[in-house]
DNA sequence: CGCACCATGTAAGCAGTTACATGATTCG
DNA sequence: CGAATCATGTAACTGCTTACATGGTGCG
């Protein structure tokens, strides 16, 4: 599922700006999509244009003026019919565990500074959901979809932290066991 | 982590194929990095230009011949020096919870239809790790870091998938209330 | 006044996907 | 002889990242 899509969908949810719309992906949706500036502004850009929404300057007081985005019929259709099609894939793309499969090449020095940096993520990946989920001003919290993404982040998160903490020594140890008989 | 360097590392293990590293990725890499041909055969012929890798026409009997590629010291440095500047990312990119999130959308038929299939999906990644850690045959059974991930793939995938089995009639009655409040 | 946050965009470039194109060999 | 597997590639395209560029507003 591509960005312009996924901006639709949280124009579903509501009329936006492309600020708050980057707030959506690093808050509620932070652990399973990125998206940047550099993508989301090009996305509602090429939407305007095809219809799919419509644009409207609001003047602010204290702050600066924003484009706030507003879904269409045409658009709302479009969404519709994307997640009828789209296939529920889940991928993991892991720098972490391309370096794990390389670790006999890295001191272990090295080696602990990359799993505490992991760790580090996780507890931080942990508390972003936990404190999104608390969030009584969080204007989604009350949809179950929402409820069922944090808990499924939660206990994936927590399975690899617990799994890293459970095995980190020993995979160190067998590092080590293999290079000696390597020597 | 680009697929150039991947290759890289995957021909630190010793001299492979094109056709035998993306068995590689298709194998022991799967549940944490993609990668087609049209990636890997350019990324190839593109580390042989810059003299990372040396290639043989190797003819075979019974089979078609192949260009086998072996690492050369440069090639070796420049692997070392990319693991040890990467930073362990473990980057998430699901549609199956961008699904979930908009699953008030969708009917409960196909809610049911894409937890299914995500459950079959999860079910035969878990197959194909196991599978490559009890082979016999697979060269790399007896690598620490093959074994870390497998582990790790294998903790995180059934949380998972345990999550979806404890949660998913809760969330269908969670979506079935929410509609008869909007209504 | 400087920093942090709010707010919007552009342009170059890269990495990777998809589709296309080809052909050898084996086995039933 | 057709299907499966082994084997290698190209070219067009897409989708996203990165870096750049700009400016308002509020607060200490």
């Amino acid at each position: 599922m591509d960005i312009k899509t996924l901006c639709l969908g949280i124009l579903t949810m509501g009329e936006a700006s492309g600020y708050e719309i980057k707030q959506v992906f690093e808050d509620a949706f932070s652990h399973f999509y990125v998206a940047g500036y550099g993508s989301i502004y090009p996305a509602l850009a090429d939407l305007t244009q095809n219809g799919h929404i419509t644009v409207s300057d609001i003047k602010q007081e204290k702050r600066p003026a924003k484009k706030v985005y507003c879904l269409t019929q045409s658009g709302r259709d479009t969404f519709n019919a994307a997640i009828t099609e789209t296939h529920p894939d889940h991928r993991v793309r892991s720098d972490f565990l391309v370096l794990m499969v390389f670790a006999h090449l890295l001191s272990t020095e090295k080696i602990n500074h990359i799993f505490d940096s992991r760790l580090a993520d996780i507890e931080r990946q942990i508390e972003e959901i936990e404190s999104c989920l608390n969030e009584e001003e969080c204007k989604y919290d009350t949809q179950a979809g929402l409820l069922f993404c944090g808990g499924f982040g939660l206990a994936t998160l927590k399975a690899g932290r617990d799994y890293i903490l459970q095995n980190r020594e020993k995979f160190i140890q067998a590092l080590q066991l293999q290079k000696e008989q390597t020597s």
